[in-house]
DNA sequence: TCCGGAAAACAGGGGACCAG
DNA sequence: CTGGTCCCCTGTTTTCCGGA
C-alpha cells in the first residue's frame, strides 16, 4: 500500500490502518515509538484494548465507531497524550474511513501529527510572541482572539494564519491546548479539588472543564488523577 | 503572494439542571 | 465528582473579493 510506504519512516507522524473488527493491519515505526515499543510487529492483529489503558482505549474505540457508522472523517482533533517517558505531548489527529470496491467500510486509516514546538525565532518572526506569552500567562483568564490579535498589531485573520502556520491550530485551539495542559499537571502534581483546577484553568465551572478535558485527552480529570498520579 | 475586510455558515462553549 | 441533556448564543472558520 502506497499509505504505508509514505508514513513508513516519518517520525513525527503517527501512521494506522484498522479493519472493520478494530484490529491494526498495519501501524508505522512512529506509532511503535510512541507506545515505548521496539517494533510494529507487536501491534498488527491487536485491538485498541490491548494496548491502551481502559479508558483510553474507550474513547478511541467511540471514535472508531462513529467513523464506521457515520462514514465520516475526524479531523484535526487537539489531543494530550501522556508518553510513556512522563512527558506530555501534543497531538492533531485524523481519521477516515476506508471503502471497499463496492463502497463499503473496510477499515479505517489514522494519523496523528506531532505539534512540535516551534522556536523562539519562529516566534518572533511572526509577531506571535506577545500572543503566546500572554496566553500562557493569563490562560485562567477570559482570552479573546481579537484582543490577542489587537495585542500583536495584527488582523483577527493575520492572527489566525499565522498561528496556524506555526502551530498548526487556530488561536482557540491554542488556549485551550495551554489550559488542557496546566490542568494535567496540576491534577497530578497537586491534590486540588477539580472544581479549583477548572476555575485555575478559566471555566465558568466544573462541568464545562470535565467535558472539555475528557474530549481532549479521553478520560475525565477524576479518571486522568486515578490513572498517572503516583504512577 | 500577501493582506484586510465582510459575510455567512457552523460548531461548540457553557450555563442550568438533574441523576447516579 | 461524573456525565447526560437541552439550548441559546457567541465566536470561529471559511470563503470570497479586492487591493497592494
Amino acid at each position: 500500500m502506497v499509505a504505508e510506504r509514505l508514513f513508513a519512516e516519518v517520525p513525527d507522524i503517527v501512521f494506522c490502518i484498522k479493519n472493520r473488527d478494530g484490529l491494526y493491519i498495519s501501524a508505522n515505526a512512529a506509532f511503535a515509538e510512541r507506545l515505548g515499543l521496539k517494533s510494529i510487529n507487536s501491534i498488527l492483529g491487536k485491538s485498541v484494548s490491548d494496548i491502551f489503558p481502559p479508558p483510553l482505549a474507550k474513547t478511541y474505540l467511540a471514535q472508531d465507531h462513529y467513523v464506521f457508522k457515520k462514514g465520516k472523517e475526524i479531523n484535526d482533533r487537539l489531543e494530550l497524550v501522556y508518553n510513556r517517558d512522563g512527558t506530555l505531548g501534543w497531538y492533531l489527529a485524523r481519521k477516515v474511513p476506508l471503502h471497499g470496491k463496492s463502497g463499503d467500510i473496510i477499515g479505517l486509516a489514522s494519523i496523528s501529527r506531532d505539534l512540535l514546538t516551534p522556536g523562539d525565532a519562529d516566534l518572533r518572526f511572526t509577531g506571535l510572541a506577545k500572543v503566546i506569552e500572554t496566553i500562557h500567562r493569563n490562560y485562567s483568564e477570559d482570552l479573546k482572539p481579537a484582543e490577542l490579535a489587537k495585542l500583536a498589531k495584527l488582523s483577527q485573520t493575520q492572527l489566525e494564519r499565522r498561528m496556524r502556520k506555526v502551530f498548526k491550530l487556530t488561536t482557540s485551539q491554542f488556549i485551550r491546548k495551554t489550559r488542557i495542559e496546566a490542568a494535567a499537571r496540576m491534577l497530578v502534581n497537586t491534590d486540588k479539588a477539580i472544581i479549583d483546577i477548572a476555575l485555575d484553568c478559566g471555566y465558568g465551572d466544573q462541568s464545562a472543564f470535565t467535558r472539555q478535558y475528557k474530549a481532549t485527552v479521553g478520560m475525565a480529570p477524576g479518571v486522568y488523577r486515578s490513572v498517572y498520579k503516583n504512577s
